[in-house]
DNA sequence: GGATGCTATAACAG
DNA sequence: CTGTTATAGCATCC
């Protein structure tokens, strides 16, 4: 997948496979580390700890455009700035339970990749694709789920909406030889529970050696199989996913979507468009697959700046994936005291995002030390989505990913958002979870993050 | 086709 | 801030 914004030496910019933007990093650039502007509990004094978003309200320079409208509720005396940066500090997955966690899943997958290689007729020219939270560098708190898909590269193949909104596809192979795919046709139709069916089989057979691996029961409508490990108490969840690569045109219903022209460039857009679709199968129902963006969905977050040099090194940081993880970590929250929410996902605020940063497409408008504005805008942003009912998927503006969910529970969360927003600090209740590893400090002298902890939400 | 090298990103220590 | 450690991912070499 993608992420080709990273390694190798990049020849140059513009093979006709890469999306690259043109953005080579000269070596005289790269080396760049991660802004270490988490580190766990800030340091206690009174000094400025949360680096980077000192004074959210101060003037922010020379913006291009005007800047987001800042809710009259600016809390009392507190930054809300600064509360937000606490938050986001309690966010990142730590060094140690990252590199427990990946050599558990890393083993696990190059099990079932090497199987599937090696054994399985039907998906021997499997490719593994990462994606998913983890790997777009955007899981918070605990490496404890991880995404992979696998992937059979398809030539000729004919794909047809199946529905009204675009979102499922039939896939037909056009005048083809005999091939490890026959066994899935019907009337050269690919059917997706059996080719689906027959995956799930193999991965049983690549695990089934593995004690500490279970398999979970399928879940009607659901792509994945799901997979539990539990290895010395380390539990993880590992959806494995069957997909599709097709390279051809994307299909009709994508042509309004992905409205990156004024953020990323016509011509980003343009590469990604020329890179294949994915297709992931799903159990029961109907033949259909559908359809998945999710490494470009990848791309575009890594290489998410208006400018090139966003996020670099000594160059402007903009504050673009906090504000994703902090609208995650809000609805996480919620959910967990609310059984109402369960309908509502990470990818709902990964596509608010999505949309925000079309609304709002230049670094000016995402600038770090704004991170408190920009965030309750995203806040009002989700709220509209959810009052109207209505969120589209980016890449296909026909559907709505709220469709499924009740105008009920639509309500109750953006009742719930606006109520967080209006408090002063949306995320004084986000701020509250113990640090990671047992608090042994007493409450710092910042602010009332400690003593929300317990309270909202519980 | 596996080992290795290089880079991007991030956590984290000083 | 700088430097170190770690995973991920691409490219290249043998």
């Amino acid at each position: 997948m993608a992420a080709r914004g990273r390694g190798g030496p990049r020849k140059n910019a513009d093979g006709p496979k890469s999306p690259s933007r043109g953005r080579a990093k000269s070596p005289a650039v790269r080396g760049r580390r991660g802004h270490a502007r988490a580190r766990g509990p800030s340091p206690r004094t009174s000094e400025p700890d949360a680096g980077r978003a000192p004074g959210a309200a101060r003037s922010r320079g020379p913006a291009p455009s005007p800047p987001p409208p800042t809710t009259g509720t600016r809390s009392r005396d507190e930054d809300p700035g600064r509360i937000l940066q606490r938050t986001l500090d309690q966010l990142p997955i730590r060094k140690q339970q990252r590199s427990d966690s990946s050599k558990i899943i890393n083993d696990v997958v190059q099990k079932i990749q090497k199987h599937m290689e090696t054994k399985s007729a039907s998906f021997k020219d499997i490719q593994k694709l990462t994606t998913g939270s983890y790997y777009e560098n955007l899981k918070i708190r605990d490496p404890d789920e991880f995404d992979v898909m696998f992937s059979v590269p398809m030539t000729r193949v004919d794909v047809q909406p199946f529905g009204l909104d675009g979102a499922f596809y039939t896939v037909k192979m056009k005048r083809h030889p005999k091939g490890p795919l026959d066994a899935f046709l019907s009337d050269d139709i690919i059917c997706a529970s059996t080719m689906l069916k027959e995956f799930r089989d193999e991965v049983k057979k690549a695990i089934s050696a593995a004690a500490d691996v279970k398999v979970e029961p399928k879940k009607t409508g659901c792509p994945a199989v799901t997979l539990q490990l539990d290895r010395s108490g380390t539990k993880i969840s590992l959806d494995v996913v069957l997909s599709l690569e097709v390279r051809s045109c994307w299909p009709s219903f994508t042509t309004d979507g992905m409205q990156i022209g004024n953020w990323l460039g016509t011509k980003v857009r343009k590469e990604y468009r020329q890179q294949p679709f994915h297709l992931v199968a799903k159990y029961e129902g109907s033949d259909a697959w559908r359809i998945s963006f999710s490494h470009v969905e990848k791309q575009i977050l890594t290489n998410h700046g208006n400018k090139k040099t966003c996020c670099e090194k000594n160059k402007k940081d903009c504050c673009r994936k906090q504000c994703l993880k902090l609208l995650k970590h809000l609805i996480e929250q919620l959910k967990a005291t609310n059984p109402d929410l369960s309908k509502f996902c990470s990818y709902h605020a990964k596509t608010t995002l999505l949309h925000a940063c079309t609304r709002r497409p230049t670094d000016g408008e995402w600038v770090y030390a704004d991170l408190s504005q920009c965030f309750q805008q995203l806040l009002k942003d989700f709220e509209h989505y959810l009052k109207e009912g209505v969120l589209p998927n980016f890449f296909i503006p026909k559907q709505n990913l709220l469709s499924s969910v009740s105008k009920k529970s639509c309500q109750a969360l953006a009742r719930l958002i606006e109520e967080q927003r209006n408090n002063g600090f949306p995320l004084g209740s986000l701020s509250l979870l113990p640090p990671p590893s047992a608090p042994l400090l007493p409450p710092l002298p910042l602010g009332p993050a400690a003593s929300f902890s317990s309270r909202c939400f519980s």
